[in-house]
DNA sequence: TTGACGCATGCCGTTATGGGAATATGATGG
DNA sequence: CCATCATATTCCCATAACGGCATGCGTCAA
């Protein structure tokens, strides 16, 4: 059967294919962080974050699928780059609820006053 | 033996549990964007995303979990709105990367002519 | 109290994911 | 070509996470 037929269970859909998923790892935004200094090659990198070079390596493809991410090779390394502006959807897409986060006292503020409101009229 | 001596193979961390997590699934992005408009009974909301019943309340329980929507009963109803504030570390995490989407450009034209470079040198 | 409605949970099956260990691949210097 | 360093990939394990489905639970009206 084709695969495009399929309508079996559909069971977990892959996260690892955007920045969201991307910088969901708390590693991986080590990773990002660590960046931010300039290039580096992936042992000292992993090194410099205690985690295994393999792992590093890992993470480190995540984060070039997905765009955030750049590699150049010099000599037997490969150099890792931060290419920043793959968190641009992430930070316009929570851009639309900064509004919301002032509101945030008032709403509970207001959601309060209801609950002293029931209080006082059910007693 | 207890927990804390457990030393055996360290298999996947839990994901659902902080902001960055819950926002990785496009469903839950969903949902908080539907809350903008206000509070929202689960059925209706369900609907209005097309997803089941009993993955919106999944979703909507890990958003709860890490703090980014709240519930209230209204009669047999549970009504949930957002609580924007815990998008606010995300936010700032981002904030942290912003100076180097300029950059980007910068860097990538300096690299570029780095090849141009190493080309010319090498012909 | 009994239905009925609205929602939360539990269970199952499937896939994704992260970590460790071992191994393959690539580039460099001799 | 060969040995070596730097990385990437593969294999295996354990478990987290999603979806569908069935069911439990709480609230309200009759």
């Amino acid at each position: 059967m084709p695969l495009w037929e399929y309508d079996g269970v559909m069971a977990r859909a892959a996260t690892t294919s955007d920045a969201f998923n991307a910088i969901a790892e708390p590693q991986r935004r080590d990773i990002l962080g660590l960046l931010r200094a300039g290039e580096w090659p992936v042992t000292d990198l992993a090194q410099e974050l205690g985690m295994s070079q393999p792992q590093a390596s890992k993470h480190l493809r995540v984060l070039r699928e997905v765009g955030l991410v750049r590699v150049r090779g010099v000599g037997k390394q490969r150099r890792y780059s931060l290419d920043a502006g793959g968190l641009r959807p992430v930070h316009e897409w929570i851009g639309g609820f900064e509004q919301f986060w002032n509101e945030s006292f008032d709403r509970l503020d207001s959601y309060v006053q209801d609950l002293k409101h029931d209080r006082r009229n059910s007693q």
